[in-house]
This record gives C-alpha cells, sequence and structure tokens, in this order.
DNA sequence: AGAGTTTTATGCAAAATGGTACAAAATAAT
DNA sequence: ATTATTTTGTACCATTTTGCATAAAACTCT
C-alpha cells in the first residue's frame, strides 16, 4: 500500500488526494478523547461526548476510529505509547539509581495529574482496567503494559547493581516488584483522590528502602 | 423508630406490619447488586440488569435503594463492611507475622476470585475507583478504606516487632506502607487477568522482604 | 464546466435508559 | 365483609444512546 503522506523528498508538487480534506486531525482527537474515557470511562463516555470534544460528526468519528469500542482502544494504545516514551526517558540510567527511581515516580504523579492538579490516576488502571472483565483484548493490554513496566524497574535495579549502586547481595527481582507495585499504587491512590504530600512521602520511604 | 422486625424474645405474636409482604431480602439483593457493579461498573449496569438479578422491579428498588447511584453506594458500603471483618481476622495477630501477611494476601485474593475462578480485583480499587473523579463521595470512601488498610498494617507490624518478631530498628511505617500498596497491586493485577501464581509469586517476595 | 471522489452536516431509526404513575395483590385492622 | 396499608406488576414517559443513510460541501481531475 502506497503511503500518500509521505513527505517529498523535494518540494516537488505531488499528486494530491482528491475529496474534501479533512477537518480533523487523529492524533489530536485521540487526546481529546483520552481525557473523556479518562474521566468518565466507556460507559459512561457517550458518542454525542466525543463528537463534542473532537469537534468531530458521527460519519467522522466512525470513519477514523470504526465503533465507540474501536475508538477506546485507539485511544488505550495511543496512551500507553505516549506513556512509554516518557517512561523510557525516566528509566535512562544517566543519573544515580536513587533519582532515577524518584524521576519514574515524578513522571508518573506527572502523568496522573491535571493541568488544574487534580489527580486521575492512570488512564490504563482505571479507565482501562474497570473494562477487563468485559473486554479480555483490553485486560491483555493493561497486563502486558504492566509487565513491561515490571521490567523496566527490574532493568535499571540491574543496571544500578551492576555499576555498584546497589549491594551484590540484593535480591533485585524482588526489589524490583516492589518498585513495580508502588507505581501501581501511585495510579490507584491519586485517583482516590490522595494528597501528593502523602504519595510522595511513601514513594520516598519504598525508594530509600529498594536503596538501602 | 420502633423496629418492626425484631425478633420476640418469647414466641409471642407480635403486632404484624400491614400491607403485603416484602418479596425481596435487602441484603441479598446486595449481594447480587455487588456482583453486576463489580463486573460492569456504574455506568455499564442498567436497572434492567439490577431488577434482574434482584428480581425486583422498578419500584422495589426504588423503595429498598432510592435511584441508582444511591444503590450503588449502599452496594459499596455493603462491600467495605463485609470485607473489614474479613480482615480483621486474617490480621490477627495469633500467627507468626509472616504466617499472618500471607493470610491477609491470601484473603484478598479470596475475596478478589469469583467461585469460578476469575479474577475481577477488589470492588473498590476497580469499580468504585472509576467513579472517584466522577462523585466525590465514592473517592472520600475509597480513600478512607484504603487508609484503614494502610493502618492495620503498620499496627501488625508493630505488634510483630513489640513481640521481637522484627528487628527493633525496622521502619515500621515503610514496611507497613510496602505491604499496603503490594496489597492495591495485586487487586489491580488480578482484575487485569495475572496468572494467580504470579501474584502468590510477588506477595511472598514482598513479604519475605519485610519480614527480612 | 462537469464528473469523480472524499468528507461533512444533518437527520433519523431502533433500542436502551432512569425514573414515575397507577392498578392489582397481599396483608392487617375493624 | 370492608377499609387501610404496603408491596408488586405493569405500563409508560422523556430522554439518551449507538449506529446508519443521505444530501451537500469541498476538493481533484479531465
Amino acid at each position: 500500500m502506497v503511503q500518500n503522506n509521505s513527505k517529498p523528498i523535494a518540494q516537488a508538487p505531488r499528486q494530491k488526494a482528491r475529496g474534501r480534506p479533512k477537518a480533523y486531525d487523529r492524533t489530536t482527537a485521540l487526546k481529546s478523547m483520552r481525557d473523556l474515557f479518562w474521566e468518565q470511562g466507556y460507559a459512561g463516555t457517550s458518542l454525542d461526548d466525543m463528537s463534542a470534544v473532537t469537534a468531530m460528526n458521527r460519519p467522522s468519528l466512525y470513519n477514523a476510529f470504526g465503533d465507540k469500542a474501536s475508538a477506546f482502544k485507539a485511544v488505550l494504545e495511543d496512551y500507553v505509547d505516549d506513556v512509554r516514551q516518557m517512561y523510557m526517558a525516566a528509566f535512562a540510567p544517566d543519573v544515580p539509581v536513587r533519582d532515577g527511581l524518584t524521576r519514574v515516580y515524578e513522571t508518573a504523579i506527572h502523568i496522573y495529574n491535571r493541568e488544574d492538579g487534580v489527580g486521575r490516576g492512570c488512564f490504563m488502571i482505571s479507565a482501562a482496567l474497570i473494562d477487563s472483565v468485559r473486554d479480555r483484548d483490553i485486560a491483555a493490554k493493561v497486563l502486558e503494559a504492566l509487565h513491561e513496566i515490571d521490567r523496566a524497574f527490574r532493568w535499571r535495579l540491574k543496571v544500578a547493581q551492576q555499576a555498584g549502586e546497589l549491594s551484590p547481595d540484593a535480591d533485585i527481582d524482588t526489589l524490583g516488584m516492589v518498585a513495580s507495585t508502588t507505581h501501581n499504587a501511585v495510579a490507584v491512590r491519586m485517583r482516590a483522590g490522595e494528597d501528593l504530600a502523602v504519595v510522595r512521602r511513601f514513594v520516598a520511604q519504598t525508594v530509600g528502602l529498594i536503596c538501602g
């Protein structure tokens, strides 16, 4: 299939697509819908809601994303891809491990907070998780993403151990899981409205325990 | 207000309530609706669903529980009360702390599993949590229950420390939070469909870390 | 200018939803 | 037997919801 939106090597005119131009940008629409689903969940969000935040009418929504469930999954995929980039940067072993872990949790706190400071928790561990029983594809996606974070924590601690930052005797597997489950709890508690100072306190305690 | 359903001290006839007798039992209805909300969430559950599992028609549902949101809150309250009893028993300091912690997590695993083995996670950390942004009363209820479990873990570890089971130097506050956040993660992961052996493995690792 | 193509705007159908009204049923009291 | 009271059964309402159909708009190509 020939990509018809590839950038020309030179600025030579390319053949233009026929038909009326799209009035929406798919990525922008995904981000707008993300906020909706994040706060209301799938079942609590209507197509009228989606239409309003994206400024797209029904045919455009259906043409761009398929039915409601498919739109939700596209939003989930988009979220996971976005946060993966952010976490990859946060896990980079370019600072001491204690600072590195703290940075990961601060990245989470940043993601889970709305611009106005209201905590929504993790899109995945609320909006997606509630639908895990209903839709096994979503459950699998959530579980895979959780495992990805597990691996990242274990890897970061392994790098730290090899660099001499952690004791050679430290049980990296266990500490990695403790770090990862703490990350889950940050999501849960922020959605429940926990005070950020409280969240940061137990994060610091856990980082302290992990780093010895 | 006089209770008109109190059991007679003797089997002497008491004044009976007038009118047609109720065909439902409130507690049974709460339990039936719990399953629904647990799996489908509030927004994904309709009054027809509720009517079907309780065998109660609309007037009975409204008379017994008020509107849909009130019914949900009654179910949440009932769940929290039920699990509190189970956790109180599990936290009892009548076994070594390692066994005691394990018993707490096994209690959670038991609660979060359906009879057929499908994990639904915690009612609170899925069905209620998704509605935390929409309804601040629910958020407060969830947060308070989370704090209650935090305190229980810290208390159990303090008792163990005073009994000489844990080092006098152990940071009970931190270890208590690690135990409690692990408990949150059990709920999240079970809802996502994690294999129970995997759950039990990271639980055992964490218990090992906490008990030294 | 007209034809072809794609997208947008609008309307609509069928079903679902939360909640209310009212009559019938099932009891107690007289 | 009749009246009073409470609950159940049924119907209904107004609104919302998801998804589809169709005409008009906005572009390209000839």
